[in-house]
DNA sequence: GACAATGTAAACCGATCTGTTTACTTGTGG
DNA sequence: CCACAAGTAAACAGATCGGTTTACATTGTC
């Protein structure tokens, strides 16, 4: 059968650090807070993830596995034009700042753990060029011309976006995206 | 006489700690890693900065003064158009960008901070919302219809290189940047 | 009911953190 | 020559860090 059962101890110690590294920051963060009034104990903890970097990559893994449930895949699903299917995505991005008005978690890591944990960096790095890619396929069934610098030019738009609006605290900044991306669309 | 002279200690301690702030993040980096091999004691340090909080906000002050220094002044010199101008400021972050390739260390305080230390998250939004305001007025300068929802387009591509180039460790982001604000421009 | 597996709670370890204090050095001006 | 301001170097203090260990509670199973 398949592991679809009820969540694992693995699974409920991600998720619980999820959060508490989301808001708080990795470095900021220490295992005690993490499992805080949790009633998952540091042994159980440590027998998963032998180190706290293992952990955090554990929910990296996790965040990405979750931008494709909650980003990509309800985006491509109100769509089946790709144009409609990359507003869909600063749509939906602008939904999720506006319930919890925070940026990517990959990139959170990514800029606290450059040069200091190549995995973690990674995973930084790998956000970034994620999203980037699903722009590059979704401006290419689109038939644009420059399909791949179009996309590029739109992954940027969605990262300062996440930013900015993580910074002003102001998932408005999405609508000015939005247009931002209608006039790159309409150009490509 | 102005205070032009040799570089106070005050000074020092800050241009001490701005890159290694800068290069091992905030949190990650403590005062006696700051100041390791700087010929500058923790006492000193403390009898200026009072707390490690107080050093960072000195620190990003300083980081403000240097983006006019070293970005706004030379892009404005470099034309008279402020179109001309715009792009001068995508160049010139490139190219800091390509000599290090770090992000804006403002907003990397701000999303170490935000929920924990007012004062220095304020300045990360205070560098999002400062860049902002000078793309407005040069798109108002150039007597663009929607001067201000382009300028913010252009703030977005702006600060989504920045954290795309280092996330990548790619200064070339920017040229994707700058094709997206001629496009965003022409469509102005 | 014995037993092994899995878990919690909490004491504990050495290192490191922010911040203070003590002791010494180095000009500099009257 | 002495007093004083400003500095370095380093020990120190209490808290917290990542990580380990000890002791105990709860399971399901043979």
């Amino acid at each position: 059968m398949a592991d679809t059962a009820a969540p694992t101890k693995k699974q409920e110690i991600i998720a619980q650090a999820y959060d508490a590294f989301y808001d708080g920051g990795f470095h900021a963060t220490g295992i005690d807070t993490v499992m805080a009034n949790s009633g998952i104990s540091k042994r159980t903890l440590y027998k998963y993830f032998p180190s706290k970097e293992d952990l955090i990559e554990a929910v990296l893994e996790q965040y990405g596995e979750d931008t494709d449930t909650f980003l990509f895949k309800p985006a491509f699903a109100r769509s089946d034009d790709p144009c409609e299917q990359i507003l869909a995505l600063f749509d939906i991005r602008q939904e999720m700042m506006s319930k919890n008005c925070r940026g990517c978690l990959a990139m959170k890591a990514g800029q606290e753990y450059i040069g200091k944990h190549d995995g973690i960096a990674a995973r930084g790095k790998d956000a970034s060029v994620y999203v980037e890619r699903r722009f590059i396929e979704l401006c290419e069934k689109a038939g644009l011309k420059n399909a791949t610098d179009t996309a590029r030019q739109l992954n940027l738009l969605f990262q300062g976006a996440a930013l900015a609006g993580q910074m002003q605290q102001d998932p408005g900044v999405f609508d000015v995206a939005k247009r931002a991306v209608h006039i790159l669309l309409a150009a490509a």
